[in-house]
DNA sequence: TTCATTATCTGCGTTGATGCAGATATCAGC
DNA sequence: GCTGATATCTGCATCAACGCAGATAATGAA
C-alpha cells in the first residue's frame, strides 16, 4: 500500500467503482427493473441455468423473495422456468437469449463509450486490462461473501 | 471491435461489471442504506459539497425525493446540510469526514481482496490500469446521461 | 406405506423509496 | 417594495421489494 504508484490508483479507483455502480442503477431503471433483478439476469446469463435456491444464495435473498424475483423476470421475458427432470421439486431458471427487451439498447451507450476507451489501447494494454478484470471479478465475489457473513 | 485481443476482453468484462454492481448493492445493504443513498455519499465525497439540486441531477431523482435522501444520509451521520451564505435558498450538502458508520468496515473486504490483486502488478501495469480507470469513469458518466436522456 | 427432509411457492404484512403537487423562503430585477 | 422566478421542503399517496411463516409438492429412506 505504500508503493508510490498505488497512491494515484487509490484516488482514481473509488470514483471509478462509483460510476460503474451508478451505471448499473441507471440501466436497471431504464429497463424497468430493480437493481437486484438486473444483477440476477446477468448472473444467469454468465453462469447458465441455475436453481431457484442457488439464485437465492447468489442474490442474498430469501427463497420467497427469489420466487417473486423470478416471477418479475419471467414477466419481462428475460428468464424461463424449467422444472428439473431429475428432481421435480427444483426449478431451473435460465436466461432467455432473444429477449426483445430494451436491455441491449440500454447497454448500448456504455458499449459505445467504453469501446472508444478500449480502442485506443495497444494489444499489450488490453492484455493487462483483461487479466486484471479476470482477477478482480472473483475478488469482488469474495468480498461480497465476507460482507454478508460478517453481518 | 474486430481485433482479436478484444474478443476475450468482451467475454470477461460483463461479469466483471456485474460483480462490481453486486458488490455495491451488498455494501449498501450492509450499511443499512439503499443503493442510491450509497452512491450519493460517494459522489459527495469525491466531488465535494454540492447543492441539493445538483445532487438531484446527479442521482436522477426529483428534488422532493432528494430532500428525503439527504434526510436519510443526515440521520446516518454521513452528510451535513449547510445553507449557502451567498444564496440562502440553497442547501449545500457535504460529506462528513469522520462518520463513525460501518461504511469503512463494509468496504474493508473489498479493499483487502483488491489490494492483493493490485499488489501483484508491476508499476507499469498499475500505470495502465490507473489510466484506464481514469478514462473509463467519465465514459460511464456519459453513458449514464445518454441512458437517462433516451428515455 | 409412512415419515422426515428438501425446494419452491403463497398469503400477509411491513418498510422504504419515490413522485407529485402545493407551501415556503429567498433572490433578482424593476 | 412588488413581482416573478428559483431552491428546497412537506403532505399525501403509491408502488415495489422483501421477510416471515405456513402451504404444497417431491424426494429418499426406513
Amino acid at each position: 500500500m505504500s508503493r508510490p504508484d498505488l497512491a494515484k490508483l487509490g484516488a482514481v479507483y473509488a470514483p471509478y467503482l462509483n460510476a460503474i455502480v451508478l451505471h448499473g442503477l441507471a440501466t436497471a431503471q431504464a429497463v424497468g427493473l430493480g437493481p437486484t433483478d438486473l444483477y440476477a439476469v446477468g448472473t444467469l446469463a454468465f453462469n447458465g441455468r441455475m436453481t431457484s435456491g442457488e439464485l437465492a444464495a447468489k442474490t442474498g435473498l430469501t427463497t420467497g423473495a427469489t420466487t417473486r424475483l423470478i416471477d418479475r423476470l419471467e414477466e419481462h421475458g428475460l428468464v424461463r422456468r424449467v422444472t428439473d427432470p431429475a428432481d421435480r421439486r427444483r426449478v431451473l431458471v435460465e436466461a432467455v437469449e432473444d429477449n426483445d427487451i430494451e436491455l441491449d439498447a440500454a447497454l448500448a451507450p456504455a458499449r459505445e463509450q467504453l469501446g472508444a476507451v478500449f480502442a485506443d489501447c495497444s494489444p499489450a494494454e488490453i492484455a493487462v486490462l483483461t487479466e486484471h478484470f479476470e482477477r478482480a471479478t472473483p475478488a469482488f465475489h469474495e468480498a461480497i461473501e465476507t460482507i454478508r457473513d460478517t453481518r
